[in-house]
DNA sequence: CACTCCCGCCAATCC
DNA sequence: GGATTGGCGGGAGTG
């Protein structure tokens, strides 16, 4: 009072002091990411509220916002339990299960259609039109989402109809996961919020209320790095979005079990239908619903695997589990295991806390995403990526890497000119190397610094991306093969902490380990189950895309901090083949990489081979395992390898398993961009000699598959890029997306549709 | 000026 | 009927 008005204004807080956003990160602080689940956190809003200072108002606000994420719920009045983020990776991939069942894909494309198509027209029609769009999609207006377990605390004391923030909140995710790229403009999040609600007046003023509360929102999901304010440019201007940066959530393979509060369920289409079981209708259609069908080549695929298990089980010449070193019964385990690999999702395994120094920069991803107990791996090699977008592709299977891989370490190559770069990463007492569709085995930086992501996207191959996926085919590709019952009620059993994932992990498969069957017996259903042995291979390939480096805030869990390579956001779409394929360590050395060859070596293989070279190739394991016979896959490569003068002639690659001790240039200098100078007709000789590869991979012992499947790479099509050729298929260019060239670390992203292709837009970040 | 989003009114609901 | 929740929109701060 005795302060002057300037005076008085300077002893205020700034209101950037008193934002939303760092309110949140105050209440974040007072509390564990992942409190004990022995003792309970209640939390008192009144105290909150007078401890930081603020009113209740605001408090109310982010609550809200966290119990739509199952980080709180709510107990009684003016109580709040607090679970942090135990419950988090369950809830998202809820929420993008319910957002792909609520088409938001298609309502984000719509109503990007609608606006390009009137973007010229002033009558202001068109968000009518939009929002009657709606109706002939879908109908399915969804109550507050909630996870087993914790829907009645909350619903119990709560019966507020409309629980706007925590539904819209929920909704602006759902919108976030599906979209691809994961960026989503606050314009069209507000108008498919609004057209949900409110078919017919799309007035002004609802519409600056729902951007209101979408920043309201958007600040506390930003506090917890689940998203980031990002720019889109485009003709008109820039427009404000914001990209997921979260937890990378796998393709739901299967219904989570999950409620919906006793709320109300508002159907559009049917307004007797409020019923609760109505509502889980919405949410969960019948499962024969025609847009989960298997993909053609998927069920080759199955087929093929399951035939080889089939061998492998009862095969005469099956390896018999000795007692000696252990290390046959491992390969022995191996290949049963990978027999298996491309039908069933890896199960995500956190990192070890322990890592080597190098890894730390590149390996590492927050404490918060190393911490996620997915409870469901994301099949990556096999299925529905196309509904899924292709995302940081990198993040999620270096962050699975298993601690008894403590000595891998991880080079990225993004190829601008080609599309995805992938990693191969073996097992521990292997190295990890780069991999990409130039078919560069090179070393990378994981380097662009900040958000200045610049290089630029080529605009035709990202159309030609963006055409090929048609989104709502993509929607159709979720093979009922991976569907299983079983495996899924395993999965949903294992929303477990990470040091016990680990430490599950090292007894299971860590090669020292003593006794597997003893330990076996040990150890939880679902990974005592012997179909989840089969989901720690002994090598991934990883498709890596672009890297980015961001300086964060210290003590802020980030995963872009830790030098992850992520995918920030892409025009890419991953064929079904696209993620993390695994790879037989002894496939590799079944070739006879040698290490020195580590960056010159241009091995074209398709992703589909690759995924299935484990299982058409279990033949030859034996002697790969032994590996003093050389196999002819081991003399094509080094006849290639000598035809294409990467090694001199009369040089023999040795047999011997090199790689185990690869060494890996751990400086981005020592890398080798020798494929950015490559020509079309290198291409062109690469191409065949990699075609020769493959099927040496592919066909090492009779080769089983008959010509069907992924080895059906006959006449790459010249004018094609190596990323399309990498990407070729038996189902046709069509059946599956092509990866678009990758623009190598830009902001800049196509986020053309089927609809809109030539859009071209700019991201940015400030 | 447009974009952000804080602030607090006040209605709905709870107890 | 007071307390709790939270929708809502005015308008201030920011770039």
């Amino acid at each position: 009072e005795h302060l002057s008005g300037d005076e008085y204004e300077k002893s205020q807080p700034s209101r950037k002091e008193k934002s939303l956003g760092l309110l949140c990160l105050k209440f974040l602080a007072r509390y564990p990411d992942y409190p004990s689940t022995v003792e309970n956190i209640y939390i008192c809003l009144d105290e909150v509220a007078e401890e930081l200072n603020v009113e209740r108002r605001r408090i109310y606000s982010i609550v809200n916002v966290f119990e739509s994420l199952h980080m709180v719920s709510r107990l009684a009045k003016n109580r709040y339990i607090w679970h942090g983020r135990h419950n988090l990776a369950k809830t998202l991939q809820t929420l993008k299960k319910v957002g792909e069942e609520n088409k938001y894909t298609e309502k984000i494309q719509m109503i990007k259609k609608r606006e390009y198509e009137h973007e010229f027209d002033l009558d202001g029609k068109g968000n009518e039109e939009v929002a009657r769009s709606f109706v002939s999609i879908e109908h399915s207006e969804m109550c507050f989402v909630e996870l087993p377990g914790i829907e009645f605390c909350a619903a119990s004391v709560n019966s507020r109809k409309d629980k706007s923030l925590r539904v819209m909140s929920q909704k602006f995710v759902m919108l976030l996961l599906v979209s691809t790229p994961q960026i989503v403009s606050l314009e069209v999040a507000a108008k498919i919020l609004i057209g949900e609600d409110q078919l017919e007046d799309l007035d002004k003023n609802k519409f600056k209320t729902k951007i209101r509360r979408l920043y309201d929102i958007a600040n506390v999901l930003s506090s917890i790095e689940l998203i980031k304010k990002v720019h889109i440019t485009e003709e008109r201007g820039r427009k404000p979005a914001f990209k997921w940066t979260g937890p990378e959530v796998p393709p739901n393979t299967h219904a989570t079990k999950l409620e919906t509060t006793s709320a109300p369920c508002i159907s559009h289409i049917s307004e007797s239908t409020t019923s609760k079981e109505q509502c889980s209708k919405n949410l969960f259609p019948s499962r024969v619903k025609q847009n989960f069908t298997r993909h053609p080549s998927l069920i080759k695929l199955v087929k093929s695997i399951e035939s080889d298990r089939r061998k492998i089980q009862s095969a005469p010449t099956s390896p018999v589990k000795t007692s000696t070193t252990g290390t046959d019964e491992n390969v022995s385990a191996y290949k049963s295991e990978v027999s298996q690999l491309a039908a069933i999702p890896q199960y995500q395994l956190a990192e070890s806390p322990k890592r080597p120094k190098d890894m730390k920069n590149n390996l590492s991803g927050s404490l918060w995403e190393d911490s996620l107990p997915w409870p469901e791996a994301a099949p990556k090699a096999s299925t529905h990526t196309a509904a899924t977008p292709p995302k940081p592709l990198v993040t999620q299977p270096l962050s699975a890497l298993p601690p008894s891989h403590q000595s891998a370490s991880a080079v990225i190559q993004p190829q601008p000119h080609s599309g995805a770069s992938y990693a191969i990463y073996l097992h521990p007492s292997h190295a990890v190397t780069a991999y990409s569709p130039s078919f560069m085995l090179q070393a990378l930086p994981c380097a662009n610094e900040g958000d200045n992501c610049t290089a630029a996207t080529d605009p035709g191959k990202a159309m030609a991306a963006a055409s090929n996926c048609a989104c709502q085919n993509c929607h159709e590709m979720v093979p009922e093969g991976y569907d299983n019952e079983e495996k899924q009620n395993k999965f949903e059993t294992l929303d477990q902490s990470v040091a016990s994932c680990s430490e599950q992990y090292k007894r299971e498969c860590a090669p020292e380990d003593e006794d597997r069957t003893k330990t076996k017996q040990d150890i939880p259903v679902a990974f005592a189950n012997p179909a989840h042995e089969a989901f720690f291979p002994s090598g991934y390939l990883i498709p890596l895309t672009q890297c980015t480096h961001h300086s964060n805030k210290a003590g802020l869990p980030n995963r872009e901090k830790a030098g992850l390579c992520s995918l920030q956001h892409t025009a890419t779409h991953s064929s079904p083949a696209a993620g993390a394929i695994p790879v037989m360590t002894s496939e590799l050395k079944a070739v006879n990489i040698p290490a020195f060859h580590i960056t010159s070596l241009n091995i074209m293989l398709s992703p589909t081979s690759i995924a299935a070279a484990p299982v058409l190739s279990n033949s030859h394991l034996n002697s790969s395992n032994a590996s003093s016979v050389p196999n002819p896959s081991s003399s094509l490569l080094n006849f290639t390898l000598q035809h294409v003068g990467l090694i001199p002639a009369g040089v023999q690659v040795p047999a011997s398993p090199v790689l185990q001790h690869i060494p890996i240039p751990s400086k981005p200098e020592s890398i080798n961009h020798s494929s950015e100078n490559m020509t079309l007709q290198e291409e062109k000789v690469r191409n065949n000699i990699l075609q020769l590869l493959t099927r040496s991979l592919m066909e090492p012992a009779g080769g089983t598959d008959k010509g069907q499947g992924p080895t059906v790479l006959k006449e790459p099509p010249e004018a094609q890029t190596m990323t399309e050729n990498f990407f070729h298929t038996p189902g046709g260019p069509n059946t599956v997306p092509l990866l678009s060239a990758n623009s190598g670390g830009t902001d800049t992203v196509s986020q053309g549709t089927s609809y809109i292709p030539q859009r071209k837009l700019e991201v940015s970040e400030n």
